[in-house]
DNA sequence: ATATAAGGGACGATAT
DNA sequence: AATATCGTCCCTTATA
């Protein structure tokens, strides 16, 4: 009884024909992959998971404007890394022309809203945004007890990852902190990164369970 | 071959 | 009323 209505009535086999990626990684991106799993492993055996925590306090309420510092513009790659690089940007990555273009050129409606939404809730309670899904991200990343489901790859180039192990614990509390009706699931979570992807918040780089902060987004954070 | 991760279209829900 | 921002569902494709 009461057996779930289907609630689409997509033709299966229509829609993703238009998709037709090229994949076959390059001999080049597999190489930079394996890189990066080793430096990551080194990381966290050097300096652990949790580097310098306390001069990044997020939201924090001193001074208003932390004098922004917008200069990393050319390298998005992380100086920690220099041989593996967090992401190959010379394959037109999503946010290639929309971020930098955009957010530097002429300062759209988004980074607007973005400060606003920092600004009020750094005013607490009234006239309150509700909260991004890379705000919450963000928090938890600076957050010990999300240290199981999430962990920076390398904060300088805003890179985190999320463990495959526990990734849904993390997910289920994003939606009891937006008050789902619906328990929240990685995969609904990772929908909404992906939706990040096309307007450029974050992007997915291509290791395994990796996102990166549009660095303009992330210093803002 | 199987499991898991990733990608994305379509549409609903909710706050702004 | 319109829009932004997901949330939900569901299906395909890619990778390990």
């Amino acid at each position: 009884m009461c057996t779930c209505i289907s609630r689409k009535t997509t033709v299966p086999n229509q829609k993703h024909l238009t998709k037709s990626r090229k994949m076959s990684y390059l001999d080049q991106d597999i190489l930079s992959q394996h890189f990066q799993d080793a430096i990551d492993v080194l990381q966290r055996h050097s300096d652990g998971t949790q580097q310098y925590q306390s001069e990044y306090k997020f939201y924090d309420a001193q001074g208003s404007q932390p004098a922004p510092v917008r200069t990393s513009f050319g390298c998005y790659s992380s100086p920690l890394v220099p041989d593996a690089p967090v992401y190959n940007w010379s394959e037109l990555p999503p946010w290639a022309h929309t971020v930098p273009s955009a957010a530097l050129t002429h300062t759209p409606p988004p980074e607007n809203q973005l400060a606003y939404s920092v600004f009020a809730q750094q005013r607490g309670g009234k006239g309150r945004k509700k909260l991004r899904l890379y705000e919450y991200l963000h928090e938890a990343l600076y957050d010990t007890n999300m240290a199981d489901s999430i962990q920076w790859v390398d904060k300088g180039s805003g890179t985190f990852q999320f463990v495959s192990k526990n990734k849904e614990k993390l997910a289920e509390r994003w939606g009891k902190r937006k008050g789902n009706r619906k328990t929240m699931t990685y995969q609904k979570m990772a929908r909404a990164l992906r939706n990040y992807s096309r307007t450029g918040e974050i992007i997915k780089i291509r290791r395994k369970l990796t996102y990166q902060f549009n660095p303009v987004i992330l210093q803002r954070l």
